[in-house]
DNA sequence: CTCCATCTACGACAATCATCGTTGACACCT
DNA sequence: AGGTGTCAACGATGATTGTCGTAGATGGAG
């Protein structure tokens, strides 16, 4: 059963997993000084925000030490899916092209950029014969 | 003066510029009608979205016959660009890369798809350099 | 003129989210 | 033993969202 939780990431909790799949399996201590650099917040809004993310199956949680150890409970790859998924769906629907001519004249990709997107195009397009 | 609202856009507020975009300038009724194929959902809901989204200038609204005419406020391809380019800072650390990465791999794109992400990457290294 | 259908306006509601303050447990130092 | 600092737990708060019920206005049919 790969699937378990049904509701969304919320903004919050998108921000902690980013942190724990970027810095790996972190104390709470360790997860706030990250967040602290992107948001102005308390030490226990964060402990919260962790709790929760536990009561989901977002994260789990080592409590062998005094300090516990929290760890990303969902996959990178598979969460960023269902995120562009679900935007696809409501805002283009369900056009993938749609979406990426928004991505395009949204954010100017550099050169190197749209090399890596041929590249994933012609690996698509082999997959798809 | 071509940003003014700060918040998002929320789902059921979507849904409603959907509809508007596809449908054009129509009475609370007609938009109802739509909404109705998608969600289950009473009269007055729609109207209270109407709204609300007219208090945040998603919407214009006029006023001259009995039955009130609302229009989109919003550019649809912005709008759309302004949504994607959150996602992009949000989950993939502002790499339109990732992003369109996770949209291929999540849904199959089609071959007459591929061909037009094919198009847009040409003209977008047309306009970049 | 009166009744009825349709429409807008206003307010209330529960659910969710993000945030924070307070409390109690625990270990270490002196 | 007593103080000090760090930590998790819990509850409370305000804001937002999505939903709906009720009331008031208006216009047409009989």
């Amino acid at each position: 059963m790969g699937r378990n939780d049904s509701g969304k990431v919320t903004d919050a909790e998108l921000d902690v997993l980013n942190i724990l799949w970027h810095q790996g399996p972190s104390t709470v201590r360790e997860v706030h000084t990250a967040l602290i650099s992107l948001r102005d917040i308390q030490y226990t809004t964060t402990l919260k925000t962790l709790q929760v993310m536990t009561g989901k199956n977002l994260v789990k949680r080592d409590e062998a030490a005094k300090a516990h150890i929290y760890e990303a409970a969902v996959d990178r790859q598979q969460t960023q899916r269902e995120l562009v998924g679900d935007l696809v769906d409501r805002a283009f629907s369900g056009s993938a092209v749609g979406l990426m001519a928004g991505a395009l004249s949204g954010k100017k990709a550099s050169p190197e950029e749209l090399a890596e997107l041929r590249q994933l195009l012609d690996q698509a397009e082999e997959e798809s014969k």
